[in-house]
DNA sequence: GCGACAG
DNA sequence: ATCTTGTCGC
């Protein structure tokens, strides 16, 4: 319980070049505490003023027609390989529904936290932050009317996910949109279950319930909230085909801030040209082309040294 | 105590 | 997060 904290106070994480502290749990607690005081503004319900859209009458949260929508956005952050700490972080714009690119914005960041899961936000919120505020004073006009954001929103052990956090410290909408399921152990055995346990749950229920569409809500067995949702690869037109072919990895959907789980299933699910959402998906295409360029750039800068 | 674990 | 070619299918 707390006899390890001395000694983790001094370690170092030793892979690859990162020399990151690894956090104490005296340190996981702090960051869990700020956690849980951030979610106390926390807002799970629709909460823009200048968009609504309408959805379906049968409970499958697609959409029927949007007013006001224009601009949606989408985060990521690209590494290289073998270096934790160097990324790329990218902001990207899409207009609705066209979903064609407006705006985008990389920077080279320094990461100076290590991943923890449960805790990513404390590594990747800032550089990600700072993208928006630079849109903000740049292009106001473009500024995303919401984000969708690669990584959980409440559906997150302590209900506070990058999703989530990001949506408080920018007061933008956001959604979670993860790939892959993050273990929630303190509310029952369905989202107590590892991730590749769930994937085979999500895959007979969605093959037993061919009227959700490809969704399986997410919901505490204790609590009976619900999380979130892992959605198949189901996207604008092809629904039916994909359900039929039986499935593939969801995605994993939860609100992030000031948006409803059936709008942002909605809009996950609209704006799904492939398994990732395209906000998301341009993201890090983006991030991923600058790091190559990056990479490309250091080589040629070690050749010139060498010919001196 | 050990294992699991978004990106 | 990151590595990597071919390959199967529409």
């Amino acid at each position: 319980m707390v006899d390890n904290m001395t000694t983790d106070a001094v370690a170092t994480s030793t892979s690859g070049n990162s020399q990151y502290s690894i956090p104490t749990s005296l340190q996981k607690q702090e960051w869990a505490k700020q956690q849980s005081i951030l979610k106390q503004n926390l807002i799970e319900t629709d909460d823009h003023p200048d968009w609504t859209l309408e959805l379906s009458p049968d409970d499958t949260y697609h959409i029927e027609s949007t007013e006001g929508l224009k601009y949606i956005g989408g985060v990521d952050l690209s590494f290289i390989v073998g270096n934790n700490e160097d990324a790329i972080a990218s902001l990207i714009v899409l207009s609705y529904p066209e979903l064609e690119v407006v705006y985008e914005d990389h920077a080279k960041v320094k990461l100076t936290l290590p991943y923890i899961a449960g805790y990513l936000a404390f590594r990747e919120v800032e550089p990600l932050l700072s993208l928006i505020q630079t849109l903000r004073s740049n292009h106001p006009e473009l500024v995303p009317q919401i984000i969708l954001v690669d990584g959980c929103g409440i559906l997150h052990p302590r209900g506070f996910g990058l999703a989530s956090h990001l949506g408080l410290v920018s007061h933008i909408p956001t959604i979670g949109c993860s790939k892959n399921y993050l273990v929630i152990d303190n509310d029952g055995p369905i989202l107590g279950a590892q991730p590749t346990a769930l994937k085979y749950i999500f895959r007979d229920y969605v093959q037993q319930h061919p009227e959700t569409k490809g969704m399986m809500l997410l919901k505490g067995t204790v609590t009976g909230k619900t999380y979130g949702a892992a959605l198949s690869a189901a996207t604008r037109a092809n629904d039916k085909k994909i359900i039929e072919a039986g499935i593939q990895n969801p995605i994993f959907v939860s609100i992030g801030h000031k948006v409803s789980l059936a709008t942002a299933v909605a809009l996950v699910r609209q704006c799904s040209l492939y398994r990732v959402p395209e906000p998301i998906r341009q993201a890090d295409l983006k991030s991923r082309t600058e790091i190559k360029k990056w990479i490309r750039q250091q080589n040629e800068d070690k050749q010139a040294d060498n010919l001196q």
